[in-house]
RNA sequence: CGGUGUGUAGCGCAGCCUGGUAGCGCACUUCCUUCGGGAGGAAGGGGUCGGAGGUUCGAAUCCUCUCACACCGACCA
């Protein structure tokens, strides 16, 4: 590829609305442009590398043994009805109406439309199991869609369902999917983990992630420091502590607290331990009575946790403060456990401590010297806060550590949710119909990209992997205009690398050198070669890598090995 | 969805408070010089200031409404 025929729009400057680093680069180097909120155009240089994400993951997908098809984007809302999410898919489902008024969504996921597919087509249990996927436009109406086409509403997604006449067949395509997913994100060169996961609104079992580790991503993951833990922090689960809980050495007596309504006020006014405090929160129930969550004050609720206590459900309802005042006489910032008639929950650190402070359900008062069954009877414990660093792993071995990460792939092990709900069944051995037994299996393919920058970049722009790079060398003559030399070896090693099967992008734009370098850095191609008359009166050109160390200058003739020595 | 903020040329911004009919840098066009790290000079093209309404002799500037976008928040009691 020629750059005059190219093209390619640089910008020199950082778009101001473009808040972390992947977003910027790829304005920056031409790689999208914004249409609307969450909308993107890929460029010629995005798109090259998107389909190199898309190669791989094909090319690993084949090998799992799953097949490709294609779905459409535009769905009838009766398969929606058929399996309970038309009503349950909140305003991230774009719905629409034709122009026979007939409901319709825009796809954000095709369970639906897989599962109406292999009903009328699967009939027997000798066909299964069975593997689809597709590479393909996704819409999810996201409520803030941010960091470019990392939080996109229109993106890009490898989707694959798996289909089987019982668990241990899913199983084990669960395990080779899962093998799959590893060696996709090891091919392309990113630094990821498979955590243990919520199976959230997709419903399921048993499910993985597949993180991208990243200070710019947008969940947190912890590990084990001696295991092979990992896991989502939402499904993470905090140890009680160890031991008994101390006895109650003080007397529970009230005081004066005006004004502190937080936590971190109250401790540094009265010299506090926080691991000292409990703080209560109250969220709504099923039947809209109030349920009081109890915490140490220096930890965090773990919504998920909270939302699996029974009675409770998902999404977590909090209390607002009119109601809570009306109900426990106090505002938020003077509640506790002591004297509450509610039903209490208390998460284990919480109840493992003894002499606590906690609101005094009175405005402006606490109590100190607070002791579980002597102060509050009825209380039930859970685990209900979210782990810190430090904790010691569930597994068992070595303490937890946390990261952020982004989420590019995730599996699950779905089970009969949809087969029964849209009555997708074969017959079994012994002639009995049976639901099928199905997996689910996503890739983010436009988030690897941004997920790719945000691990390979330096000030200069992106250092793409190899296997992503939109192009594996570029040509950089200088002053090929003027010099005959430098634009005859620049077509023969132009036609030479091209012949050896190369992508290579020949930048014979008459601009000078400096911008030349620039952009061709910003872009983030693997491997520069540059020809200028000064190194060619040697006969040599000079070759260096985007990710670092020292250019070289090599024999015209040696060029094409030297390259391909550093592709490898 | 709530809060905050921003919309002026393709991009980055100034002008707005103290109304008088638009400016800078980059990019773009032409010419000259330059040519190993985002060149220098000269001459140009491009916007009616997100949109609508209002106040005024006069509105980018003041007022109202509206649209779009961004950031923060959506337990931390």
């Amino acid at each position: 590829m020629r750059a005059s025929q190219f093209l390619l729009s640089t910008l020199k400057e950082t778009p101001a609305d473009a808040e972390v680093i992947s977003h910027q680069l790829m304005l920056r180097a031409g790689l999208i442009r914004r249409v609307a909120a969450g909308i993107y155009t890929w460029m010629p240089m995005g798109l090259r590398v998107l389909r190199k994400v898309e190669q791989v993951v094909r090319e690993e997908m084949d090998r799992a043994g799953a097949q490709e098809l294609s779905m459409p984007v535009v769905q009838p809302g009766e398969l929606w009805e058929e399996s309970g999410r038309w009503s349950k898919y909140g305003p991230e489902l774009c719905r629409f109406t034709d122009r026979h008024e007939r409901d319709f969504c825009l796809g954000p996921t095709h369970e639906e439309i897989i599962t109406h597919l292999a009903r009328s087509e699967l009939k027997s249990y000798k066909q299964l199991p069975m593997n689809f996927y597709q590479i393909q436009t996704k819409f999810r109406d996201e409520i803030r869609p941010r960091f470019g086409v990392m939080r996109a509403r229109e993106f890009l997604m490898k989707d694959a369902y798996s289909f089987h006449a019982d668990m241990a067949s899913l199983e084990q395509t669960y395990w080779r999917m899962h093998e799959a997913y590893s060696a996709v994100f090891s091919r392309l060169g990113l630094d990821f983990r498979p955590v243990e996961a919520d199976t959230g609104s997709i419903g399921g079992s048993h499910s993985h992630e597949f993180q991208v580790l990243a200070n710019s991503g947008e969940d947190d993951i912890v590990f084990s420091t001696d295991s092979d833990y990992a896991a989502n922090i939402e499904l993470a689960p905090a140890l009680p502590p160890a031991g008994e809980r101390p006895a109650a050495q003080s007397a529970l007596e009230k005081f004066a607290t005006p004004g502190l309504t937080t936590i971190e006020d109250l401790v540094s006014a009265h010299d506090i331990a926080i691991e000292q405090t409990v703080k209560t929160l109250f969220v709504l129930d099923q039947d809209e009575q109030l349920v009081a969550l109890v915490l140490r004050g220096d930890h965090r609720l773990n919504e998920i946790k909270a939302e699996k206590l029974a009675g409770i459900g998902a999404p977590l309802r909090m209390a607002d403060q009119a109601t809570v005042k009306t109900r426990v006489g106090a505002s938020f910032g003077s509640l506790g456990p002591v004297g509450l008639d509610t039903r209490i929950v208390v998460d284990h650190a919480a109840a493992h401590l003894a002499d606590f402070v906690c609101g005094a359900n009175e405005d402006g008062m606490h109590f100190s010297g607070a002791n579980w069954d002597r102060d509050v009877a009825n209380y039930e414990c859970a685990d209900l806060r979210e782990v810190v660093a430090g904790d010691p792993s569930p597994c068992g071995k070595g303490t937890l550590e946390i990261r952020r990460g982004i989420e590019v792939g995730h599996i699950f092990q779905l089970g009969t949710e949809y087969s029964q709900a849209m009555n997708a069944s074969v017959l079994n051995e012994q002639g009995k119909s049976v639901p099928m037994v199905m997996g689910c299996y996503g890739i983010g393919v436009s988030r690897v990209v941004a997920a790719a920058i945000e691990q390979n970049h330096d000030e200069r722009g992106i250092i793409w992997p190899r296997p992503m790079a939109p192009f594996e060398v570029a040509l950089v003559p200088l002053n090929m205009a003027k010099s005959e030399a430098v634009a005859t070896t620049t077509e023969q090693l132009y036609s030479a690398f091209s012949e050896a099967g190369l992508e290579v992008f020949l930048d014979d734009r008459n601009e000078r050198p400096g911008v030349k370098f620039a952009e061709m850095e910003l872009i983030g191609i693997p491997v520069r070669v540059v020809i200028g008359d000064r190194s060619l009166a040697e006969g040599k050109v000079e070759i260096a890598s985007r990710a670092g160390g020292e250019a070289e200058l090599i024999d015209i003739d040696a060029a094409l090995a030297t390259v391909q020595q550093k592709l490898a």
